[in-house]
DNA sequence: CGAAGTTTTGACACGGATCAAGTGAGGTGG
DNA sequence: CCACCTCACTTGATCCGTGTCAAAACTTCG
């Protein structure tokens, strides 16, 4: 694929709100959030890992409805809009797994609206591990329930809706409770399904072990 | 399209977390919501006015990871995934259209995050008419700033995270304010200037008037 | 070594939850 | 047509989770 790479220092914007696309961004390395400034603060609405399109979305939408931010250093690659837009005319098999892929992006921000909505600090905190340590499994970026997290814990207070004086509170009862560790940039999880008791976590809604898509004429069920 | 209508009570599923959908339901009058039980509580996800897809992503996705319910009664019908699909396969345009309408219901989930994530009650509750009014309005169904809302304040107090006493509260205080009335499941909207201001709103997220998508050798930009 | 940013701690304030009781309004059966 | 029941809405009192403010300890880096 066309793409150039660039890499991003801490806090650098790629997109900001109201921005026009021409390209959309793939992580190679690091973490970009999606944020936006609501009543004063500022609230981070999604977390992309590597491997990660964010602005897939843009693809069809005109503009931008929030920044694109690094959270600590990343490099990311652009494929201009003209090239992937050929390609999915061509592909109705990658069009199909593209859409796929921000509609996974769609159901972990349900899962964000049901954290935030009705969970208290300590389970937002824990869900939010739970999920990053499952999401960056699936590219290899865990190791031994380890993974490198360049956050402060004012990122994880706009993460979870919280104020950075209650995320310390929270990490330090986790912490306590030996069910992680953090320092460094680098988060240790020790008791995995603990954590994912305290968070209430269940990883359906990644929908990763989900078998591919049906050929459009299914074959019989007995065939896979 | 072949399709088979139903009506539904209030209250009633029309999937819930786990099923496997082969049709595709359109609301075409009442009220439906996506909604999950998390911490004990009864998390509503996301509102679908008539005219919406709510299940559109189970195109591509195994499992409902949420139940779709109808809060009021409400009729909906079903189009076969198969019919669909062929229909997709004939038509990129059909399958941008149908990918981008799965992209603003993304979008609204978004400002949904931000919304439970960085607003207090009051802001939450007049950012939920706001939005809800907006999304009516473009399918005709807000007639001078009025409509029909088939809610409990317990539905209400599911969608912003809060307990209904509390909900209660907060829309004695928007009526006090002159802002909004609402009774015998009809709102009526007396200022949306000013509520928008008191919920931070603005329409953009919906992506509305944005103009159609280009062709994928665009125009020049004059020819608009 | 100093400066700036991040994490930690304590004291206190407040928004919203919870509990409990009371008021309606619509639906049903006698 | 009225008595009753149920469910939604309302109100008041009290409690608790989290926010805010302010300062101290620690880290990172120039």
């Amino acid at each position: 694929m066309p793409n150039s790479v660039r890499t991003f220092a801490d806090d650098e914007h790629v997109w900001r709100e109201g921005d026009r696309a021409f390209h959309c961004a793939i992580v190679m390395s690091g973490f970009l959030v999606g944020q936006k400034i609501v009543g004063g603060r500022n609230q981070i609405l999604s977390v992309h890992v590597p491997g990660d399109m964010p602005d897939l979305h843009m693809l069809h939408l005109l503009h931008m409805d929030h920044d694109l931010c690094s959270a600590g250093p990343s490099t990311i690659a652009f494929v201009p809009h003209t090239f992937l837009n050929h390609l999915l005319v061509d592909s109705p098999t990658l069009t199909h797994a593209f859409w796929r892929k921000t509609l996974v992006d769609a159901a972990i921000c349900r899962q964000a609206v049901a954290n935030l909505g009705s969970r208290d600090a300590l389970a937002r905190v824990a869900h939010f591990f739970c999920e990053l340590a499952a999401r960056l499994e699936v590219v290899g970026l865990l190791h031994e329930d380890q993974f490198r997290l360049p956050f402060t814990q004012q990122n994880l207070a706009d993460v979870c809706g919280l104020s950075t004086v209650h995320i310390n509170r929270t990490v330090q009862e986790l912490r306590r409770c030996g069910l992680i560790e953090w320092k460094a940039g680098v988060v240790t999880l020790f008791h995995r399904d603990e954590l994912a008791c305290v968070a209430d976590f269940t990883p359906e809604y990644l929908h990763l072990s989900e078998g591919k898509r049906p050929e459009i004429h299914p074959l019989p069920v007995d065939a896979f």
